[in-house]
DNA sequence: TTGAAAGCGGTACCAA
DNA sequence: TTGGTACCGCTTTCAA
């Protein structure tokens, strides 16, 4: 009933081995040979077997992308990009692979089942992308994973993400603690002391690295730290939104609010307009990322671009094989400040 | 090296059958038994091949979700309903599905080209998102396409997207004629006469509806259509901006402006807010879907509430044969009005 | 340049 | 309840 590569062999008088090689296109046929098989290929409009290709070659077409969560656009940005790298050229039959999207949700344990799921599928690699989570056990779990997949062939590259020891991942990580660093000294220079900051799931590498980095700028310009200008949620536009009216709730005469990324920046404008408070004039907010969604929320909006784009198709092209990564990995991509109409201090 | 089912039935003391039951868990094996094999998995850390798996079950886990734009929150949370129906629980070895999000960037190549590439990996099933291209050529192509997938077993579900004759895919319709005749009916109720829209994509089957229902609103409400009235653009913030920007050249004396969906209104409030006019009480934006990302740009913003998770959700059950599909195949969704400090005319 | 044939690792039917 | 065993459809040596 389905149409099988012995099929095609068989109406284009050649063998399967022939066809087999016209189709993978990494041998050398006569061009007349082919032709011949092409035209029936077409004729039958035969499809290739997938899991009998993957099954015979030990290797598949398949090429995972993990996020955190899809309904973000931070990490659409990403998979749009890592997808566009390797969809694109290359590969066996067909010269195509399948970028599948796993949406993780954040949970380690979704991560570990997208991991396994993909290492059944002996998928040709897997890029993971966006903060891990620390917890020490999951970690471990997810390393160990890592190492089997490695072993097994897949290719594993890790995009904005903290590096795995001992498991052969190409990893390119952000300067988080770097970029956020920037974002509050800039705010210190502005004359600001008084900073909400708005963080993420307390147990996620990007929230710790960016914390950490709006610490020690915070010490470097004298500013002494207050654990209730700090708020933690999750990196969603609802976490911002409620996040910022608590800190309010708190110290009403904040002059400057620090998100985790966009999508909380976006959720304490929000709040900030619904409190009557103009931005930046009264507070100044600061977000992550540069997602264009933000600067539509606060025109006003300073925020550190990171270069996701260009990070990701990188990520796509090492996944592919297509470029060279460094051993060791590919450490610290810098962000830049973009700052939009940030202003001083206005108040008391 | 890497270990099969072999292996482990040979550690276990039993034979593959046994191994590939007690993993399938789709047939009766004493618990004893069940333990032993279990324990020898543990041991060797085996893990299932999938291609040779799917090849001699010529049906694989793999679930594909075609989106237009996964960078767009509409498709992301759409996605991750979906996702999340299918990766829950059912399904073969391991009791897990893997569902994989193909990004085709609204082209129907790439579409056709998943397509082909899920057919190729036998995939369990197939949903198809958001608004179809209507290109003749390209619409055959499709529907021949799903065809083929439905005839080699793959379970097709079409959500928010006009059903295919002929292919035995289930559809999820929305009720985009309705629902925008519902907007623009509210804003001539509210006395506008020149209205702008914001239109998505020309070929488009969304555009069209939703151009369509706005039509036969101005019809009915006895506003004269001007074309000088309508730009096409895409479904995205960028499209809105300009477009907006667009329509005010033509006639800065709009009182009121449409968009597509609620990108394309982001968009647009952004750029009234840049031309000094306010929103809503110079001019009135509706949206359409009410995604979250539009309530914080616009606070006032009137949308159009496309039940986007429900019906994402149902398409995954049904997708799973969890959920008997609608008579017929198809079942319409249907929007609500969602109006917030919607205004009437105050200018000219 | 092409063909023959031995697997790849499971699944499921048929027996026992 | 369990085992034996033909396939599933393609890839890839090895020979010709």
């Amino acid at each position: 009933m389905t149409v099988t590569l012995a099929d095609v062999a068989a109406r284009a008088q050649v063998s399967p081995a022939t066809v087999s090689r016209v189709l993978n296109g990494n041998y050398p046929v006569a061009a007349p040979t082919r032709e011949r098989v092409l035209r029936a290929v077409d004729e039958l409009d035969y499809v290739l077997n997938g899991p009998a290709s993957a099954l015979a070659a030990a290797t598949s077409d398949l090429v995972g992308i993990l996020v955190n969560d899809i309904a973000d656009p931070f990490f659409g940005i990403m998979a749009s990009a890592i997808q566009a790298e390797i969809g694109g050229t290359g590969g066996r039959a067909g010269g195509e692979r399948l970028a599948v999207v796993c949406n993780t949700g954040g949970s380690p344990e979704q991560e570990l089942k997208y991991l396994t799921l993909l290492q059944r599928q002996r998928a040709a690699a897997v890029v993971l992308t966006g903060g891990a989570v620390l917890d020490a056990p999951h970690a471990a779990a997810v390393a160990a994973k890592l190492r089997k997949l490695g072993e097994g062939g897949t290719r594993v590259v890790l995009c904005g993400r903290p590096p795995v020891p001992d498991a052969r991942a190409v990893a390119l990580t952000f300067d988080n603690l770097g970029g956020a660093r920037a974002v509050t000294e800039h705010l210190a220079g502005l004359g600001h002391r008084r900073l909400g900051y708005l963080a993420g799931p307390e147990e996620r590498s990007t929230t710790r690295h960016r914390l950490e980095g709006h610490r020690a700028a915070l010490a470097s310009a004298g500013i002494e730290e207050d654990p209730r200008r700090i708020v933690h949620g999750q990196f969603d536009r609802r976490s911002g939104y409620q996040g910022a009216l608590e800190l309010l709730r708190r110290d009403r005469s904040l002059t400057a609010l620090v998100a985790a990324n966009d999508s909380v920046a976006a959720g304490a404008c929000a709040a900030l307009r619904e409190s009557g408070l103009r931005i930046p004039e009264d507070v100044s907010v600061t977000g992550f990322d540069d997602l264009p969604v933000a600067t539509d929320v606060a025109p006003g909006l300073t925020t550190l671009r990171l270069p996701l784009t260009e990070a990701a198709a990188r990520a796509g092209r090492i996944a592919m094989g297509r470029e060279e990564a460094p051993a060791g990995g590919i450490g610290g991509v810098r962000g830049e400040l973009v700052v939009r109409g940030s202003t001083g201090v206005a108040r008391g």
